[in-house]
DNA sequence: CGGCTTTGACCCGCGC
DNA sequence: GCGCGGGTCAAAGCCG
């Protein structure tokens, strides 16, 4: 709401033209000169001008060129010129007329300038609303399935639907949980200099805010001989600790392409094959990418973003404790892609998807049936929030397959997953389903992202 | 000299 | 309360 209204107090700025004035710093500027000082003056001026005075065809032309043409200075030169043979009193006219309007000119380009930037500003602004609306979604939805679902909660049995989750992440990832537990354990430090940038009381009040997509995390293992893979963007090391379990140690890296970037990954060596390389990527970039990176980029991002769709544990037990719970597990343990992977566990707090490009190829399974959900969930099941989480839920756990072999190890990660993705139209579709379900719709820019690794 | 890496110290949450 | 483990900081050193 507050932005709302400070959105409207920026637009009425704008058009007010206190902007201009305000920001307007040109050495030639002259305050005195109320023709060309605002927007709306000076144009019903310059009517006058033309209108009230016998001008000569030319100047018409003039200011048809001069408004129609980028190159204003090559056109007033010309023009000049043009003008030298008419009076003195025309031509100082003319003169103090085109000094006006370059004058004009030039605070117009430094607006542009301006406009420019505040555009980027409202990007990242729109960009922060849209992790906004998308926890308010996930937080309502899970209110709802909470509510409907409250007592099958209470008889979960946490080794019935898989034995790699232990009671204590179910307890943890439940609804009333994730909130507080996840608010405390997303890099305190970071909350700390949040709170040191941020002064808006309402930010402050409500952490819950801060680094929303910090909860998410995807993983991508591949084979690589060097300390990090290639994926486009700039890194730079802020640490490397050994974690617990793994003789490798843990190296943490943060992107250095724009200041602020919240995005870090954790670089690591799988313990029991140490040409696998572990990365985990976590935040999503708040700065443009390099061609090379957009594409590793936009599948975190949106794998991320479908994680965080519905997908965490909670709801996938939620799910699994409904009354329906035999038809779900029976989905859930039927589905083609969950048979061989478990990426959840006591050590991964985080919901976390991951990308496995190891793997010896597998046949892919056909693309289910438009009605393949019918097949295992009740109908009852089957509303749009429920769809996709369903969705999501399985590919929680999606690895997907290994699209070089394994023994060549991926020439170009990015290439490979997005290979990986293209040759997946189940992925694809879940994170079109997810996406747009999250965002209603009015995301394309992923949903673009994501048809361009069909490509 | 600026940017990056290294590395010990520190903070925090969690479990006991 | 204490210890452990994960994550981050920041000073020192390295390198092009």
């Amino acid at each position: 709401m507050e932005e709302h209204s400070q959105d409207r107090r920026e637009i009425a700025f704008l058009h007010s033209g206190e902007f201009s004035r305000r920001d307007s710093t040109s050495k030639d500027h002259q305050p005195d000169e109320s023709p060309v000082e605002h927007h709306h003056k000076s144009s019903i001026k310059e009517v006058d001008f033309f209108a009230a005075k016998s001008q000569p065809k030319d100047l018409g032309h003039m200011r048809t060129t001069i408004v129609g043409s980028s190159a204003f200075n090559d056109e007033s030169i010309l023009v000049n010129s043009r003008l030298g043979t008419s009076s003195d009193d025309g031509d100082d006219k003319t003169k103090t007329q085109i000094s006006r309007l370059r004058l004009e000119l030039e605070r117009l380009h430094e607006e542009n300038h301006k406009l420019k930037h505040l555009l980027d500003e409202i990007s990242e602004s729109y960009n922060d609303l849209q992790s906004r609306v998308l926890l308010a979604k996930q937080t309502q939805v899970e209110g709802l399935q909470q509510q409907e679902s409250s007592q099958a909660l209470e008889d979960i049995k946490p080794m019935d639907m898989n034995n790699d989750i232990p009671a204590t992440t179910l307890k943890r990832r439940s609804p009333d949980n994730v909130d507080d537990r996840d608010l405390h354990r997303d890099s305190p430090k970071s909350s700390r200099l949040d709170q040191n940038k941020s002064t808006n009381p309402e930010e402050q009040q409500n952490p819950h805010d801060q680094l929303p997509f910090r909860k998410a995390r995807v993983s991508v293992r591949a084979r690589s001989d060097a300390n990090t893979v290639n994926d486009g963007c700039q890194w730079r090391k802020y640490g490397q600790k050994m974690a617990k379990g793994n003789p490798c140690p843990r190296a943490y890296y943060r992107c250095t392409m724009a200041v602020g970037c919240p995005v870090r990954k954790q670089v690591q060596r799988c313990a029991e094959d140490t040409t696998i390389l572990t990365t985990t990527y976590e935040g999503n970039h708040n700065h443009p990418l390099p061609p090379s990176a957009t594409a590793m980029a936009a599948t975190t991002s949106a794998a991320a973003a479908m994680l965080l769709s519905g997908s965490t544990t909670s709801n996938l037990h939620q799910t699994l404790s409904t009354p329906s719970a035999t038809s779900s597990s029976s989905f859930y343990q039927n589905f083609p892609y969950t048979s061989t992977i478990a990426t959840l566990s006591a050590s991964a707090p985080f919901p976390t998807i991951t990308l496995d490009l190891t793997n010896p190829p597998r046949p892919l399974h056909p693309p289910p049936p438009p009605h393949f959900l019918s097949q295992y969930v009740p109908a009852a099941y089957l509303t749009n929030a429920n769809l996709t989480r369903t969705i999501s839920n399985n590919y929680q756990q999606l690895v997907l397959p290994n699209l070089s072999g394994p023994q060549a190890p991926p020439r170009d990660m990015v290439d490979t997953v997005r290979a990986a993705i293209a040759m997946d139209p189940n992925f694809t579709a879940a994170l079109a389903a997810a996406i747009s379900n999250i965002i209603g719709g009015g995301n394309d820019k992923i949903n673009n992202n994501n048809n361009n690794n069909k490509k």
